[in-house]
DNA sequence: AATAAATTTTAGACAAACCTAAAAAAAATC
DNA sequence: GATTTTTTTTAGGTTTGTCTAAAATTTATT
């Protein structure tokens, strides 16, 4: 029963469900922009998309996916994770160095072969930056989680996720020594410069506003 | 300097790879068959594959792959026997299931990524079905081996290879316990039948020509 | 060597996924 | 509410890889 869409298409599902979770609507230009491509193109696909009955369309009025649109579009995600999970726990890649290479794997068609790294990874609940794999089934859970910016001062809390994915951000994060799971506290904020003073183990360190939005944690 | 060819080119160069090595002599028709398509579709590629210079062709006149396209070639055979040793041995694929797998991934560019599944797997020097796999300089070891029907009488040797790849076959060997690394002799040939008489560790069976011809041992 | 048969190539089409330029519709602004 | 701007869609074209049918070439047969 599972059908197989082209590697493009699944590129169309992946990134209408990333705006849609994001920003709650969808157009034609922010998909043209998510996959670098031209909106003329976007229609074309979101016909086809339609005719698949993957998502719901009328012309000039707006789009999001149909239940069977978000169910490719959470395997999808499932695949590229999983991947991105064993590339960085079996073949020691860097978190910065595994989102292209996820990007081919996620579009392996066999539903066997990804139950069967599921296993064999012990099942990981999120990938190495911290986002949630679904399950077989689709299904999820979505943590409770802020950016560090937000986080009320004094409450203990534990790294949950980084936004952004590319290497400068990792290479700043190695150097302050903050990684998935590291516990923290905002022990002040100021209004100056919206730097923080985080309170971590054994040690306080300043971290820049832009940083501080590209940390999400956990209270714990 | 890795060029990134398209997963239809690199098709193409391991068929015409693969006919290369077993008949000598490539023709249009072959290719056809291989890969379940059109001689004119072949006709197409092949003049591609010449203006990339991986093909050396005259119309009418032949073809075989440049120095440039047995190197790719071989690049995806390792992909494909690295990937099927990884379903095999660490996601417990049966040895029948991972052909078709290993066909989808062994498209999947990044060298990188070939390289540390390589070092994960201990070096592989075979896969599942004993067949070489090169190194990532595109040099294999092609071992001395003759199908169990060209075997000399009382000749001790080892089950290195099996050229069919089916569930069917697979599912004789278990039955007969027999598996790449295999000891046996020939004890008896028997010309009604060509079938053959084979003593194994403890025991004596006896096999059909059909099997013993996709059986290739190497002698001990 | 002439003819028949098989193989290979060309010519012209088609589908998927993209493009540019222009038209249509919706949204924003005066 | 009319006009300008932005967004979206259509129309028509390109590339890659495929196809069928017909033509060119080679090989086999008499």
């Amino acid at each position: 029963m599972t059908t197989k869409y082209s590697s493009s298409k699944e590129n169309y599902l992946k990134a209408i469900f990333h705006l849609q979770e994001t920003s709650g609507i969808v157009t034609t230009n922010d998909v043209a922009a998510e996959l670098q491509t031209r909106p003329a193109s976007v229609t074309d696909m979101l016909k086809k998309l339609k005719a698949q009955k993957l998502l719901l369309y009328e012309k000039y009025k707006g789009f999001r996916l149909s239940n069977d649109g978000r169910k490719v579009a959470l395997q999808i995600i499932r695949k590229h994770r999983l991947w991105e999970y064993f590339l960085v726990e079996k073949l020691r890649f860097g978190w910065d160095e595994v989102h292209e290479i996820a990007e081919e794997l996620e579009h392996i068609s066999s539903k066997k072969l990804i139950d069967r790294l599921d296993e064999f990874l012990g099942f990981p609940k999120t990938d190495p930056h911290g986002d949630p794999i679904p399950d077989s089934q689709g299904r999820w859970v979505q943590v409770q989680q802020v950016p560090l910016t937000e986080l009320p001062l004094n409450t203990p809390a534990e790294v949950s996720n980084i936004t952004d994915q590319s290497s400068e951000i990792l290479e700043l994060l190695n150097h302050k020594n903050i990684a998935l799971g590291s516990r923290m506290e905002v022990k002040k904020k100021f209004s100056f410069d919206n730097s923080l003073e985080i309170k971590m183990r054994n040690s306080h360190i300043t971290i820049s506003a832009e940083l501080a939005k590209n940390i999400l944690v956990k209270k714990v």
